[in-house]
DNA sequence: CAATTACGATATCCACGAGTATCGGATCAG
DNA sequence: CTGATCCGATACTCGTGGATATCGTAATTG
């Protein structure tokens, strides 16, 4: 978490507390906005309103606008863990079909919109486009990786170029919502697996054309 | 073109004609600065400033910054006569890779980047957002759908998903230089040409996995 | 030359949003 | 109860940028 206004000096006699539960809420508020209006159009007064709170309470806890999204990008990025639970049906089609059921929800579409949000104040701030790397494409990626690997494992096919094919299902699914600003339905999703990256991986690319 | 601010009622008896040459230089600009800090982050002064002209100048043709925005990023579509002058080496590889020469320049990144710092005013601005789709991914798509027609006529590979396929280097390429920040390299564009897209052409998808 | 218009430069108006300050009421510790 | 703190609400400051207006100068027509 990016420094809050902590109360550091006088140990306090007493007060009220700061209700803490709250804080999820503004920043699940924060992300609602910037999905819908980007970092340059989100104010904090529309986080504010949405979060059923006052905006001196918003910058009681961040700070700035900056830090106040920091955090909340920050929620977006899968903990360790989420990589540990991806599917295992055995075939990596049945894997890559579990593990995009979730990219074809609400959820993970305002996830991408949040990225594409933020890429104007990610060219100007360094730790803006840090977490947006961490909390953005590259750990879906990762778990294409890890899916594709097990599969050339286990004999399912052969050598491929694992980072290349990886890539593709996240990245083209990335640019469909935040560029094309159409939706991931599961049968876009499905066909992108049976017509693109399943055919790729059947013909190990050794040979080269001229 | 937008509605400009032409004089239409006096038959005006004389003065100094407006320099239609600078309009070019004032569009150039306008896209320049589009690229480096998007719609919110690009200011008319800056335009004016890179175009060597004064504020007064740019508004005296385009009444709003939208209406710049919009006559701007039309420069940026391909006229039909571009997709008429597609590459014909004889085999598919050839042509994607001489299609994707000009992709890997800086004029074409700058396209992209003009195009992700847009997104966010596209989502408040159905006129941006038409003009987007139009100068941005399709155009692109589009050409690779033809290539990829070509050789399956002319029998280089079986039937295919030309849909699916015409999309993978563009929206790969796309989200690589909005969202992932990274150039396209004429390694990384030929790496996906050979591990990704030819291979997926080479096994045609009839049969399917459970 | 005179009238007219474009141009560069600059001043100005205006709206908006980040951030601060204040206030009354609520909630806790002692 | 008392003082301290949080909360919601509101007013406020201040910088910025879109848009307009003005002015002196340059170019063009008659």
């Amino acid at each position: 978490m990016s420094e809050r206004t902590e109360r550091v000096g006088p140990p306090s006699r007493g007060g009220r507390k700061r209700d803490h539960s709250r804080d999820a809420v503004i920043l699940e508020a924060t992300l609602d906005v910037l999905a819908e209006s980007g970092f340059d159009g989100m104010t904090i007064d529309m986080v504010a309103v949405r979060a059923g709170a006052a905006r001196a309470t918003v910058y009681r806890r961040w700070p700035t606008k900056i830090d106040l999204v920091l955090d909340a990008v920050k929620r977006l990025a899968p903990g360790p863990a989420e990589l540990e639970r991806l599917p295992d049906t055995g075939s990596l089609r049945g894997d890559l079909v579990a593990s995009m059921q979730p990219d074809t929800s609400e959820e993970s579409e305002r996830r991408v919109r949040v990225v594409a949000g933020l890429q104007s104040i990610a060219e100007r701030n360094e730790d803006i486009a840090a977490v947006l790397t961490g909390g953005g494409t590259e750990p879906w990626i990762e778990a294409n990786r890890i899916l594709i690997r097990r599969a050339v494992d286990r004999g399912e096919y052969g050598p491929v170029d694992v980072d290349a094919l990886a890539q593709v299902l996240p990245l083209m699914c990335t640019c469909r919502v935040a560029v094309q600003r159409l939706p991931i339905t599961p049968e876009y999703a499905i066909g992108l697996i049976d017509a693109v990256l399943l055919p790729a991986m059947r013909s190990t690319s050794k040979e080269k054309f001229g």
